[in-house]
DNA sequence: CTGAAAGCGCTAACAC
DNA sequence: GTGTTAGCGCTTTCAG
C-alpha cells in the first residue's frame, strides 16, 4: 500500500500536521526534527498525493490541453511551447486530441473540468459547436487560451497568426513574379482557418488582378489523402493555373505526392507556396518557398498568458502572430 | 464557485448521499427521484470532481505517459495508439516530455505517481539511470510499460520492435543488390536502440560479408542537424561506402538535406536506406526504401497490455513487433 | 428507498 | 515548536 503522511507521523511518534509541515518546508518545525522526518519519508518511499492536496487546498497543478490531432507536428510543437513554460513551475499538461469531432472535444473539456485543471489550452474543434461549454467553464472561473483557431463569437483570449497577412504575402510574392492565375488547396471549408485563408485570397486576388476560378478552389479537408486528390483533379483540367497555394503541412505532402506521379515539374510546370513550414518542405526537390508559422512560440506564449490569467486573474487578450515568408525554390519567373 | 453534491441536496432538500447514488447510476433511488436530481445538476451545471472521486475510491482514471521528444512523429503517433484505447475507457493520459533528460524523467515519474496515476506507459530515457525509480514505482503496484525502449535490467512489460530483424531486412536486401560497403548514421550511442541497431548490423556485416569500417559508423545523435554534419563527414572521405543506413526518421532528414547539398545523387552515387518511415520518405527524390514500423500500433499494444495489468493484474510481457521492409527507389544495382 | 456518519490524505486554523 | 481539530467533495457502509 502506498505510504501516507500518517504512517510516517506514527512511526516518528509526531502528529501528521507536523509531518505535513516539515515536508512541505512550512516554518515551524525545528531543524532537527524536520530534517529526521524528511529522512523517513525518502526510506519510506513517500510520494505526496497530489490529489488530496488538490481537494484541500483547491488547486491541482494541472492544466489541460485540447489538439485536434496529435500526429500534425504543428501541433507537437505548440505542446513542446507549452511544455517549457509549466514544466519549470511544476506543472503537469492533461493531453487531449480532439480527433476534429465535437462530440470528443465535449467530452474532454467536461472530464478536463472533472479533474479540476486549473486553465485550459485550446484549438478548439472547426465547428465551434461547443461554445456553450467552453462559456460555462469559463463561467466557472476557469481561465481558457485558445490558440492557432478561435470561436469568434466568444470574447476569450487568444493566439493566432495573422492569416491575412500571409496570404497576401504569399500572392504579392507571386504577382511579382509574374503569376496571375492561381490555385488553391483549402483547409476544411467549413474552419476557421480554413475560412479566414481562402476570404484573404479571394479579397487579396481582386486587389491585385489574379484570377482564381470556381474550379481552381479545391477542398482538400487538411488531410493528406484529400490534398493529393483534390491536387489531381486541379492538374487535369483543360485550364490551369499557373501556381498552386497549399493551405497547410499535412497537404503538402499530399500535393508533392500528387505532383511526383503525375510528374509534373515543380516550378516549371506548376509553381507551389504553401502555409506553415513543416520538416519537409525543405528537402523537397525543389524546395518549397512558404509562409512559416512557429508553433512553439505560439504554445510558449499562449501557456504565458494563461499562466497570467491564473495567477493575475488577467483580462482576456487576443494576440495575433506575424507569420514570416521564406523564399526557396519552387516558384518560377512569369514574363 | 463549484456546484457540489451537497448544494444540490440541499436544494433539493435530500441528503448528498442520495445525489451521489443517483448521479453516479447506482441503484437505490426511485426513477422519480433520480430523474429530479440528475435534472437540476445539468441545470444547475455539476461537474463531478474526479480528485475527490478518487482520493474516496482510490483511483484516478489517469494514465501517465513518458515520451523523449514529442515533436517527434514516431511518438506522437504512438500517444495517438493510447489514445484510441484510452479515450472510450474514460481515462486520460498525462503526456511529460522528457526531452531525453534523466533528470526530467525522475521529476517527470515523481509527479505522475502523486498524480495518482494508475498506470504509465514510458519510453525511457537513453541512459536507463531512473531504474531505480522505475523499480520502487513498479514495488508500489503501479504497472509500468516501456514502448519502443527499455531499460534491460528491469523485467518489466514492454512493447519494442524486432530492431536485429528490421536491420538484418534492410541489410540483406543491399546485399542482394550487390552492396558490400557499408555506412551508418546511428543514433546517439548510449541509447537503446541506438546499440541494438549498431550491434546488429555489425554482426550482419560479418554474416554476409560487407564491409563497414570505423569511419563509416557516424553518431547522428539522433537529430536531424547532427546526421547532417556526420553525412557530410562520410561522403567526405577518401574511400566512401556505397549504400547508407540512416537509423531514425529524424536524422533521414538532416542526410537527406546533406545529400541535396552536396548535390550527390540517390541512388546513382550513394544508395539510402532508413529505419522509421515517416511522412518524408516518400516524397523525396527518390522516394526512400525503408524499414517501417508502426508506432501508432505499438501505441495500441502498449495501451492494451497495461490496461490487462490494471484490471487483471497480469504478469509482466515482453512483446517484440515486427518492423516490414518497403521497397522504394533509393537503393542502385551493382553488378 | 433514503438518511446519517465515517473517512480517503492532506493542510490550515487554532490551541497549548 | 508541536498537537488537535475540522473539512476539502465524494462514496460507502450501516441504520431506519
Amino acid at each position: 500500500m502506498r505510504v501516507t503522511i500518517k504512517q510516517i507521523a506514527s512511526k516518528l511518534g509526531v502528529n501528521p500536521s507536523t509531518v505535513s509541515r516539515a515536508l512541505s518546508g512550512k516554518s515551524g518545525v525545528s531543524d532537527r526534527l524536520r530534517e529526521k522526518i524528511v529522512r523517513e519519508a525518502l526510506k519510506m518511499g513517500y510520494f505526496p498525493d497530489m490529489t488530496a492536496m488538490g481537494l484541500r487546498k483547491g488547486h491541482t497543478k494541472v492544466i489541460g490541453v485540447l489538439i485536434p490531432d496529435i500526429s500534425n507536428p504543428f501541433f507537437a510543437q505548440a505542446v513542446r511551447g507549452m511544455e517549457k513554460i509549466f514544466y519549470p513551475m511544476g506543472y503537469q499538461l492533461i493531453l487531449c486530441s480532439t480527433e476534429e469531432n465535437s462530440e470528443r472535444e465535449a467530452a474532454n473539456l467536461r472530464m478536463l473540468v472533472s479533474q479540476r485543471v486549473e486553465g485550459l489550452l485550446s484549438a478548439p474543434v472547426d465547428s465551434g459547436g461547443n461554445s456553450v461549454i467552453y462559456r460555462k467553464i469559463h463561467a466557472e472561473g476557469i481561465p481558457i487560451v485558445f490558440f492557432d483557431r478561435l470561436i469568434p463569437d466568444l470574447k476569450l483570449s487568444s493566439v493566432i497568426t495573422d492569416n491575412e497577412q500571409g496570404i497576401r504575402d504569399l500572392m504579392e510574392y507571386l504577382h511579382r513574379r509574374g503569376h496571375r492565375k492561381l490555385g488553391i488547396i483549402n483547409l476544411r471549408g467549413r474552419s476557421f482557418t480554413g475560412k479566414v485563408r481562402l476570404r484573404s485570397a479571394i479579397e487579396t486576388a481582386e486587389k491585385l488582378g489574379i484570377e482564381i476560378r470556381q474550379e481552381w478552389i479545391k477542398d482538400g479537408n487538411s488531410t493528406q489523402s484529400e490534398a493529393y486528390e483534390a491536387t489531381v483533379q486541379m492538374l487535369s483540367l483543360e485550364s490551369k493555373p499557373t501556381a498552386i497555394i497549399v493551405n497547410n503541412n499535412l497537404m503538402m505532402l499530399g500535393t508533392m505526392k500528387a505532383l511526383r506521379d503525375l510528374k509534373i515539374n515543380v516550378p516549371k510546370d506548376v509553381s507551389l507556396v504553401g502555409f506553415d513550414d513543416s520538416y519537409w518542405n525543405q528537402i523537397f526537390d525543389p524546395p518549397i518557398s512558404c509562409i512559416a508559422q512557429d508553433p512553439e512560440q505560439m504554445g510558449l506564449i499562449a501557456a504565458t498568458m494563461l499562466l497570467d490569467a491564473i495567477f493575475h486573474h488577467a483580462k482576456p487578450v487576443q494576440t495575433v502572430l506575424k507569420a514570416h515568408f521564406i523564399e526557396r525554390e519552387s516558384v518560377s519567373v512569369i514574363s
